[in-house]
DNA sequence: CTTGACTTCGTACCGCACTACAGACTCTAT
DNA sequence: ATAGAGTCTGTAGTGCGGTACGAAGTCAAG
């Protein structure tokens, strides 16, 4: 037996159109079709579009997940974690960055007490500094 | 004197087509014509440029500009602070988002031992697991 | 045999913040 | 006077990952 699109969307939880934008994206493949012209997908369709999602959560572009699935069929252990490396690397560059954002503001967030009118509020002052910076 | 669009962007360090997509955005407002139909802007255009740069620096989005300025020309400390408030929840939730990530995927890439074949790579036997997920 | 759900294709649109282009006009310096 | 830089408008494209639509054909249940 096998699933039409509806069913394997179903199966691996995502929508119908993710799932013929991941074939035009090239990152499933094209199934076979009925006579109807209807897509018949095999069991392991699923398993497929789970490595997507699970990827995705991970942090992976589609792009990388590519990357990754071509090394599913042919690379080796280095390359793999080489890439889980390099996508480490720039979640925590990504961090760092919030965090960065996050003291700025909590700095300013701070000195402002919260009542009084909107002159002399030291974020918006902070913000429309004329001069030097 | 005055400021043509050129000498503004090169003031505020932006490009040209920023100011004119900042104005078309309503977030910076028309200035004056020259009798071309050249764009006159007062020497204090500047300001408002680099506010909206050191708030994208902190964080916010175009639309949450949008009405930081509002807030500026007619608001109170309260709205400033709740905003920053709010922003800063949002930026600690991608935090935590992104350690959940770099959690999970350091997990993985420490099972690697980068050597040998696919076959058998925890990264991608865990990405490509079957069934109950 | 009809109804309603499903599927097909192609294309356009979403958010976000720009960036690029074409073709015409203007300004500045020599 | 002329070359080259700057500016004007409007529209389209970028990246990312989908989401939505319409018109037509197909399938399953009653």
């Amino acid at each position: 037996m096998s699933y039409s699109i509806g069913q394997l969307a179903k199966s691996a939880d995502m929508g119908v159109e993710t799932i013929r934008f991941y074939e035009r994206r090239g990152l499933v493949p094209e199934p076979p079709r009925a006579p109807s012209g209807y897509r018949r997908y095999p069991r392991d369709a699923t398993d497929r579009l789970r490595f997507i999602r699970r990827a995705k959560h991970l942090g992976f572009t589609l792009d990388e997940i590519d990357h990754l699935l071509s090394l599913q069929q042919g690379g080796n252990r280095a390359e793999v974690k080489e890439t889980a490396q390099a996508k480490l690397a720039q979640i925590e560059a990504r961090i760092e960055a919030l965090k960065r954002m996050r003291a700025a503001l909590a700095d300013l967030e701070k000195q402002c007490s919260g009542r009084g009118p909107i002159v002399g509020c030291p974020i918006i002052e902070t913000l429309a500094e004329t001069s030097r910076a």
